[in-house]
DNA sequence: AATATTTCTTGATTCATGTCAAGATATTGG
DNA sequence: CCAATATCTTGACATGAATCAAGAAATATT
């Protein structure tokens, strides 16, 4: 749904201001690395849509082509890959003020092998392909907010495949809990396992563990 | 050693073609993302610097704060990690036209607990903190060139994840070898073990599974 | 060429974690 | 509020890979 539309449906005044208030939580987020003017304020609002999604419904399922990068307003996204034996693997979680997206299939535009699905009803801000490279160039500060973006992405993504190979499973576990002790509160555990790379059953087990420690 | 140096030694002009030579690698790699002009290329002469690396040697080690990027004009680097166990993590490889470098700590400026070695006798282009930030915005080339590197590091090391959680280490390892034969070749076969986040002997046996198959 | 060092292989054993199954608990929807 | 569904726990067992150990092969060093 995009501005122009929102316009013309009813109670538009309404929905007008829910629209200016998301995007205000996006310019946040934004203000925390760049400078925007209200110029560059209102081209975005020219250029992004908004969308509900309610649990479990999709973004993007596997075999389609990633088509927006999404910024969450409101609820929490998480993105999958399924093996060969059904299991389920996430590779990442999106609370609110968290941009997720297939990066790969995005830049591409090859087919996706990701599932991105809300885990609770969610609001998001969607950037399109075309609205993402117009933007970049209309907006210099967003080229660079992506710059740092991509790279502190990387950064973490090397921090968590460290952790793979330097922690044990409980190690990794009192580790998200620490960092994210909201995302571990909202998630039902066995996608935390799956995050961490390991069952429900053995967390289940780890969990136990820890506990009989602290008591 | 930095170009100016190079100058006043002994067979300088001889020193000098090397260290043009070197550079003209390390542009033709740029060149394949961004545009260079000749007076860019000036700007570069000027503020990176070569180094070289007999095997065993190290660029990085734990412990110390991540001064340079390196791009690699021959050789071979390795980073790795060690963990409480004393076993090494192989991070990266990075052979010729490659760059390596604990990211985290060059931007943060915090420790590293990464080390940095060269697998073979090596010859480095080093480009330090605060020529990186001179050099992006004195050469706006780069800064893109950075964009797209940290960009495309961010959806490899992706990858990398996804093939650890839905690959078999013998699906690692005939993976590894279809895309980099070279790296898989030059290096011992420990270390690719590590790689993959694997042990020497499971990887041994894991090839004498693989050949035995294509008799 | 000879010796030392590193690397690779192979067997025996141990261990952590996955798998399967069943029941308990909690949550959601009519 | 009850039924249906999803989630979590626990036990028994299987399994893949790590570990330990020793010898073979290859490579580097003198």
């Amino acid at each position: 749904m995009s501005i122009a539309e929102l316009g013309s449906i009813h109670h538009a005044k309404n929905i007008n201001l829910v629209f200016l208030i998301m995007l205000d939580n996006f310019f946040n987020k934004l203000s925390k690395a760049i400078t925007l003017t209200e110029a560059d304020k209102a081209i975005f609002r020219q250029h992004v849509s908004v969308k509900r999604l309610r649990k479990h419904q999709y973004l993007l399922q596997e075999g389609e082509v990633c088509k927006s990068v999404a910024f969450v307003y409101k609820g929490m996204l998480r993105s999958y890959l399924v093996d060969k034996k059904n299991n389920e693997h996430i590779i990442q979680f999106a609370p609110e003020d968290w941009f997720i997206s297939d990066l790969n299939s995005f830049i591409t535009e090859d087919i996706s092998n990701l599932n991105i699905e809300a885990v609770e009803d969610s609001e998001l801000i969607l950037i399109s392909k075309a609205a993402h490279v117009y933007l970049e160039t209309a907006v210099p500060g967003f080229y660079k907010f992506n710059y740092m973006q991509y790279r502190g992405a990387y950064m973490s993504l090397q921090k968590r495949l460290t952790d793979m190979f330097m922690l044990s499973i409980e190690e990794r576990y009192t580790k998200l809990l620490s960092i994210y002790p909201d995302i571990t509160q909202r998630v039902p555990q066995h996608m935390i396992a799956s995050y961490l790379g390991s069952t429900p059953e053995t967390l289940s087990r780890v969990r136990k563990k820890i506990f009989v420690k602290k008591d």
